[in-house]
DNA sequence: CACCCATGTTAACGGTGATAACATTAAGTT
DNA sequence: AACTTAATGTTATCACCGTTAACATGGGTG
């Protein structure tokens, strides 16, 4: 009846709590936040979150869901620009990475903090596979057309590529290479890595 | 006077706080612990332990500093059965870690979380840095006898090593690395990770 | 229209980190 | 030995947190 403002039920509480929460987190640039700042954002109580969301990590579980759909959107943005299966593709893609752990730093700490019950967990996995299997896509691609010799260690190259590149944006998100390394460069790192896992002459 | 039990004064407050927070955190295997249970495994009421911690941080930050001594220990004992500045004294240093992060997962994950105000990350930037000069130091004589043309890139090898090294504690940390390759073998890949980026023949 | 269920509300609980005000004791001075 | 003081403990209390209970509202279906 009142047309005015804010009627008694939302409409879709679960998605604007999932992105008030993720605003949050992007302007205070950490995901210590609480239920009930994102109520409080959303214009609802705090209880009313718990209609959509088992517990609070239940929310930061669906802000996760979102963060990796950041890093894909990054990754996607990445590889439009190169030729698939290019060192450069593959360069671009660690880049891709690199840039959202120091962009959307909030964010990427957040992929990684692993509370959370059983099934959140594996759903995650589920989602960070998703990501993987670009890259390895991508160095199959590119072993398949320079090394066809080692495309059959294709998956372990590309795991141990990801972990490289993890390493070194988690290492930069706490402002650690640096300490290390004055002048250490996490991109030129990167490549380096790159280079030397892909066994190619520099 | 009364010689019994639990003299107002506990004598060794800072210490035993320390300890009991190590011991909590060790025993449930999560650095999500709380003040009242610390004080209660020393004895003591929860205020009493802010004369001796600023905050709850300043007191985990001081279980931080237990911990780089702990993976400091692993460390010196993996150089005891190796010769210096050799291919075997590097992999000891890198399997030393993961077997840390492994071993006292807790621990290992509270290394790496960064909060704390500027000192207390300085303290532990320090720490790390001295963590990290054994490798260093390891990887400097290695290349000055073996690859003496790449003795002055030193620097940047060890902290990419490192950084490959700490990429792939923390993926299998989190239990990714058997989300990538169902037969992930961290120590395996760290060898190869190793050899690759000194740029040894395998 | 009547009912019901999804979805919102306020009230309340136990636990948290932290502070204030007070108590006790060890150590130092005279 | 007595007094003073500072260090270090205590209890009482705070605001806030995540969460649940009990109640209120109202849209959708018979």
């Amino acid at each position: 009846m009142n047309q005015s403002m804010t009627p008694y039920h939302h409409g879709d509480l679960r998605n604007c709590a999932i992105i008030a929460a993720a605003e949050l987190i992007e302007s205070i640039g950490s995901y210590d936040i609480t239920i009930a700042q994102v109520a409080k954002r959303v214009g609802v109580s705090s209880p009313a979150l718990y209609r959509h969301f088992k517990d609070k990590d239940a929310l930061l579980t669906a802000v996760r869901e979102l963060a990796h759909l950041g890093i894909m959107a990054y990754t996607t943005d990445a590889q439009d620009s190169v030729a698939p299966g290019t060192l450069a593709h593959i360069d671009a893609l660690g880049s891709a990475y690199l840039r959202f752990a120091m962009d959307k730093e909030a964010f990427f700490g957040l992929m990684w903090e692993n509370h959370g019950d059983a099934d959140e967990r594996r759903a995650e996995a589920r989602a960070k596979r998703t990501g993987f299997q670009v890259l390895h896509e991508a160095i199959e691609l590119y072993l398949r057309e320079q090394r066809p010799e080692s495309v059959e260690t294709s998956l372990q190259t590309a795991t141990l590529l990801w972990s490289a590149a993890h390493g070194i944006a988690t290492l930069q998100h706490n402002r650690l290479l640096d300490t290390f390394d004055q002048e250490a460069d996490a991109e030129a790192m990167l490549r380096t890595a790159t280079r030397a896992i892909l066994k190619v002459d520099v």
